[in-house]
DNA sequence: TAGGCCATCTGGTCCT
DNA sequence: AGGACCAGATGGCCTA
């Protein structure tokens, strides 16, 4: 399994296992360091100019921290070499007990906060799989794959909101698994055809409202919604028409319904943790508005915010694009009362930079 | 068993 | 001086 326990505190003290020179006076790092200081002791260093930068940086990591009651020791005294000019920058000094003593608590303390560092990283890199179009408790993305899957994901809505209109499902799945690992690019793809079947469950079958078990948690995580996962997927159903014109119905919406679905419920896929399979650039609200008229002309860009009593509210932010991909809005048409969340809509005409979108994309 | 992924240690560099 | 950041090294775990 790929899944591990990040952050595990038990993890910490298993750093003792690693041979580190901590709590380990008998480590290869203690040996190493003995080396070193029998080396100078026996006046057998030789260092060519690296050695030098090297040595220095070594002596001046090893001043750090020491009192002023360490006994100096001339870097010339260790080889005694009278032919040899003397090197410039810091002296080495003799690692006495106290001195290795300290150096081993510094060490200690940048272990820890590198520990925390790294700590900190992974957790980011956990929030930043659980907005990536696919996340899997059991199939984890490894680090890599996140931030390829991370980069197209951004890549690919970039494109959706600058041509307006909705790519077909093949060239989005292409793009956002440009680059994929074969299983990461199979999982990708797996997550949205699942979800895509999801849709059509809960749109063709019950052909209801959607609700969120917890709207505000999900209102909170992803601002937004898409709908029409696949028009390809729709055509095969029984009313392909019907859906590709008035099915509005949030596909994010059905991922967080309850699904009597048998792949909704297998734990390898957790896609209702994932962001909208958008790939139509239909942020559009309830089937039920779906149907104004507005909506049925066409691409309108809208956010959902829910108050602290769980109703949910909506808010249009005047990017409705017509059929040919033209506003037909005004893009700032700020409402008078904005959501708690309008600093997620979408300002269409302050276009991205494309070009280095582009370069970046196909470096 | 090889390869991928990961956590950790470590030393160097840069910055405050 | 000390912390943040980085990259290399190392060893463990897992899977094909």
């Amino acid at each position: 399994m790929l899944t591990r326990l990040f952050n595990e505190p038990s993890l910490l003290p298993d750093m003792q296992k690693f041979g580190g020179w901590v709590d380990d006076s008998g480590s290869e790092d203690s040996k190493i360091k003995d080396e070193e200081q029998e080396r100078c002791r026996l006046g057998d260093e030789d260092l060519d100019e690296g050695d030098v930068k090297d040595g220095s940086s070594r002596a001046q990591s090893e001043i750090a921290g020491e009192d002023d009651d360490d006994e100096d020791v001339d870097e010339d005294d260790c080889g005694d070499d009278g032919d040899r000019p003397k090197k410039r920058g810091p002296k080495k000094r003799k690692m006495t007990p106290a001195r290795l003593e300290r150096s081993k608590v510094r060490r200690q303390k940048a272990n820890a906060r590198e520990r925390t560092r790294m700590h900190d990283l992974n957790s980011a890199l956990d929030n930043l799989r659980k907005v990536v179009p696919c996340y899997s408790k059991t199939q984890k993305l490894s680090k890599i794959e996140t931030l390829r899957l991370a980069k197209n994901y951004i890549w690919a809505l970039s494109e959706i909101l600058r041509n307006g209109k909705r790519p077909d499902v093949v060239s989005y799945v292409q793009t956002l698994c440009k680059g994929l690992s074969q299983p990461t690019t199979n999982l990708v793809a797996g997550c949205l055809q699942l979800n895509s079947r999801n849709f059509l469950t809960e749109q063709c079958q019950e052909g209801a409202r959607f609700h969120l078990p917890n709207p505000s948690f999900s209102m909170h995580a992803f601002p937004y919604q898409c709908s029409r996962l696949s028009s390809t997927h729709c055509q095969s159903g029984s009313n392909a028409h019907s859906l590709r014109n008035h099915s509005f119905c949030s596909a994010y919406e059905a991922l967080y319904t309850e699904s009597t679905s048998p792949e909704y419920n297998s734990p390898d896929y957790e896609s209702h943790h994932s962001p909208p399979m958008c790939v139509n650039g239909n942020f559009a609200l309830r089937q039920q508005e779906s149907l104004s008229p507005d909506a049925e002309r066409g691409y309108q860009y809208s956010v959902h915010y829910t108050n602290l009593h769980g109703s949910r509210s909506s808010a249009t932010h005047g990017l409705a694009y017509g059929p040919s991909g033209t506003r037909s809005g005004s893009a700032h048409s700020e409402p008078s009362t904005l959501p708690p969340f309008h600093d997620v809509h979408v300002h269409h005409d302050r276009a991205p930079p494309y070009d280095e979108l582009n370069a970046f994309f196909h470096n």
